[in-house]
DNA sequence: TTAATCTTTTAAGGTATTATTAAGCTTCAG
DNA sequence: CTGAAGCTTAATAATACCTTAAAAGATTAA
């Protein structure tokens, strides 16, 4: 179980930190709103706490700009009293619980563990190459932050091939899993896919290994 | 503090019942599922306790059913280990957290505690998107302060879709959500009311993504 | 109850998009 | 140079979605 916290007060994020670790938790810990914002993109967390006050960039706009990426990490939002107001707005962004301080650990820690213990399949997963990623719960393809419009088929194709980066796939190989399970499918289907995908998300992607097949990543 | 636990097993309901009470909760068990669903629409209560199997009703009926009623007190669901599969149907029915068996009573508290002192702005949860908004506690929809009538179908699905503002809904998830568990309905049925929506709250809330359904927010 | 009204569901036709095939062209290895 | 493998484009087939209307179920009022 890894988790994120986002606290500015060193004191607090650290006793957090030391706290959860007696727990069994692997826990990173930001101090401000950018490299939290930084860390919570590239690692993979089970939960993250997160602070609204920060310096540089506050909590709710981090979590605006997380969901907006297409990262669904459970967030629980910490909120000081006088913020209460933020709550609501809070929850709006996409928070998934709130704690107001001051707060029992106890508390704290069977949140945590409440948020991180949610099945999956409400989180999604994030595959990506380049500047090029899919959130195969959404089924949505951004490149550069843009969202790129797919056919099913499309999408499809992309997935697998993503999923299977770096290894060679052939065309065989894609009938047999992008097409039902005895689709008589002609292997020029499988060449038109790819010419609509290059189209789409750009030439440099998927790579022809003439003979075997294609490679993506 | 009152909570309400049903669960059928006595010796396991009445330790529950001692511990609570020692933790200064008021606390009413009920032994099967239907008297279980009639204490739940009778009296307030700040959370309940709900085991899944159950004579008579089981949990998740119960559960859906209060929901349908309007009745959002947060509920805790119990579940054995081989009851796993019903964990996302339980969140999917509404459920705010479960506890796998066996657990220690401390955590059940803790949750219990923690789920009854989220403040009301979870459990009437206001979603709004653009310029409509609706109250999932009293099942009221406006749009630029005026109130939307629709019917209960065309809100349950309104609701669905906002409660799952900027992820794609196919019409297998709208089904199975919206519509009874094992109902048997057309996709063409979710166009059709697809389409009444659009008529009553404009067109340009929710988005079609051909093959793979709509998008709302 | 019965009629009147509203809601839910099915059915059928139309349209636009997507999937697939076919045919000619290009590239590359031998 | 040649033949196989892959690329590209356009044409055709299939299908998803929209729309309207009408049937089937509920609900309400008289």
């Amino acid at each position: 179980m890894k988790i994120l916290i986002v606290e500015d007060e060193h004191k607090i994020a650290n006793s957090l930190k030391k706290g959860f670790e007696q727990e069994s938790f692997i826990c990173d810990v930001a101090y401000d709103g950018e490299s939290g914002y930084d860390l919570a993109s590239s690692e993979e967390y089970d939960s993250i706490v997160l602070d609204i006050m920060l310096p540089k960039k506050n909590g709710i706009s981090i979590l605006r700009d997380l969901r907006r990426d297409g990262i669904h990490t459970p967030i629980l939002m910490l909120t000081a009293k006088g913020e209460m107001d933020n709550k609501l707005e809070g929850f709006n962004s996409g928070a998934d619980d709130y704690l107001v301080k001051p707060f029992s650990f106890e508390e704290l820690v069977a949140r945590v563990k409440a948020l991180s213990r949610r099945p999956n399949e409400i989180r999604s997963e994030i595959v990506k190459i380049k500047d090029l990623r899919i959130d195969t719960k959404n089924q949505e393809v951004k490149k550069l932050g843009k969202v790129i419009q797919l056919s099913k088929k499309e999408y499809q194709l992309l997935e697998y091939l993503m999923k299977n980066k770096g290894k060679i796939v052939s065309k065989d190989n894609i009938i047999s899993h992008v097409w039902d399970y005895e689709a008589e499918i002609l292997p020029n289907t499988v060449e038109v896919f790819v010419k609509y995908l290059r189209n789409k998300i750009g030439n440099n992607m998927i790579k022809t290994i003439r003979g075997f097949g294609y490679k993506t990543g």
